[in-house]
DNA sequence: GCCAACGTTGGC
DNA sequence: GCCAACGTTGGC
């Protein structure tokens, strides 16, 4: 089982959006690596949600994946803001992978907090101008960060 | 294959 | 709104 950390934006959907839905697919992801990351994921892999451009970003909660390979709708829709021409049915070139909500942390842990505590080598998230938006997270870093925000709130 | 221009992410 | 970081694109 492994760790991972993604990103969203509250606005656009949040925690919160994804407690009142229980499962979501991880669409719109647009950038290689991120993609790669995403297939390299297995059922039962857990993911920190992280909170970016909030006041304050950080870490807010925990997902799980529930289903992995599952191609990206969001491509083949013209009106989506997701939309590419590059892509066909045939040969489409991004996927995603469904994630379900497995709780809240009792507390945010900031972005100022994991810089404090963590290093760049520990987590790519705290590295000034990060732009990728899911990052694989080692079992030893994942076990500091359960121990520093205790268990979720289901 | 190089590299400049450009676009996107995301903190501040 | 600014800007750092860095991926992508396209001319050559």
């Amino acid at each position: 089982m492994a760790w991972w950390l993604m990103k969203s934006e509250p606005e656009v959907y949040g925690i919160d959006h994804l407690a009142a839905e229980g499962t979501t697919l991880w669409d719109g992801i647009r950038n290689y690596q991120a993609r790669n990351f995403m297939r390299s994921m297995a059922v039962g892999d857990q993911a920190f949600f992280y909170h970016s451009n909030a006041s304050p970003p950080g870490i807010v909660g925990l997902m799980e994946v529930v289903e992995t390979g599952l191609v990206d709708p969001s491509q083949f829709d013209p009106q989506s803001h997701y939309f590419d021409p590059r892509s066909s049915r045939d040969q489409p070139r991004w996927d995603c992978v469904r994630l379900a909500f497995r709780g809240r942390f009792a507390r945010l842990l900031s972005l100022e907090e994991l810089r404090s505590g963590f290093s760049v080598e520990d987590l790519a998230v705290v590295r000034r101008g990060n732009r990728l938006s899911i990052l694989p997270v080692a079992d030893a870093i994942a076990a500091r960060l359960l121990e520093t925000l205790g268990p979720v709130q289901s």
